[in-house]
DNA sequence: TATGGGACCTGTAGTTGGTACAGGTTCAAG
DNA sequence: CTTGAACCTGTACCAACTACAGGTCCCATA
């Protein structure tokens, strides 16, 4: 309510916005050495210091990451937002081919996980020592 | 056919095992470094000299790579089929559990797939600097 | 037998996306 | 003014490889 004049705009430390973003300090500064996060200013001893645009920025990088986007991705996409010239159908492409890669992805692990199976379920004579899942590892055409 | 006497058992060397395994050869040497493939036997000049079983062994490693299990799991694997009184069921335990992994994993992109796709499914705009995708990727309840 | 060049050797560094210190400085509350 | 939490830099480490550089070996052909 009662602000001062030349009231600063407000901003908080690392650790902080480490909490409010889920995103851990050392991870912050490995972003900015990177450079996909940027050089805060800082306090006369050398602190970091954030605001509101930062914070905004690292959601926007850790929410990339948790849908899958690697870092390169992520740049790319600041890029296009940095550059407020980006379009709609851009963004909408690299989602879609993003979304392609964990499509792709999903049906590899699906064959996986149905190989797994198949191999455990040939496992039903008790503990004999000679496992059908071994004998599948082992599986080759190849010879010397 | 005509085998001379005192016949050797085959051999070959680091590039063809390298082809007939789908393993390259810098990951051969890797696997070597780090204990998961015995050293085999060299040449007078130093050249390794694999047999049958290293391109059995090798076959494995790379099988169970290919069905996901880390290179520890398949330390684990190798230690009870080295052992030969490794019991069918502990086979089955960490293939089973491996298969929950891989369960879990495939939940996790599936969830993935359906975020990415609701952003995208908003952006039927045209080509608009107001782009649905890089909002939702803003999107956050904390501030400062 | 000499030689050319492909296959092999070792050792080190780079990749991705961070995490984990060590060892030192700053900030702010009491 | 003191204390200790929070911050700083720089380096090393993780998985699981891959990619060189710079040197040696092997063997088929001339």
């Amino acid at each position: 309510m009662a602000e001062k004049t030349h009231s600063q705009p407000p901003t908080i430390t690392i650790g902080p916005l480490s909490e409010k973003t889920g995103c851990n300090i050392e991870t912050i500064r490995y972003y900015e050495r990177i450079g996909i996060m940027p050089p805060p200013p800082r306090t006369e001893g050398g602190h970091r210091v954030y605001r509101e645009e930062h914070l905004k920025r690292l959601t926007f990088i850790r929410r990339s990451r948790e849908l899958g986007f690697t870092l390169d991705q992520v740049r790319d996409l600041l890029l296009l937002v940095d550059g407020d010239d980006f379009t709609c159908d851009e963004v909408k492409t690299m989602t879609l081919e993003h979304a392609d890669d964990v499509h792709r992805k999903i049906a590899d692990l699906k064959k996986m996980e149905r190989v797994l199976k198949d191999m455990v379920s040939q496992c039903n004579r008790g503990d004999v020592p000679d496992c059908p899942v071994i004998d599948a590892l082992f599986q080759t055409k190849a010879t010397l």
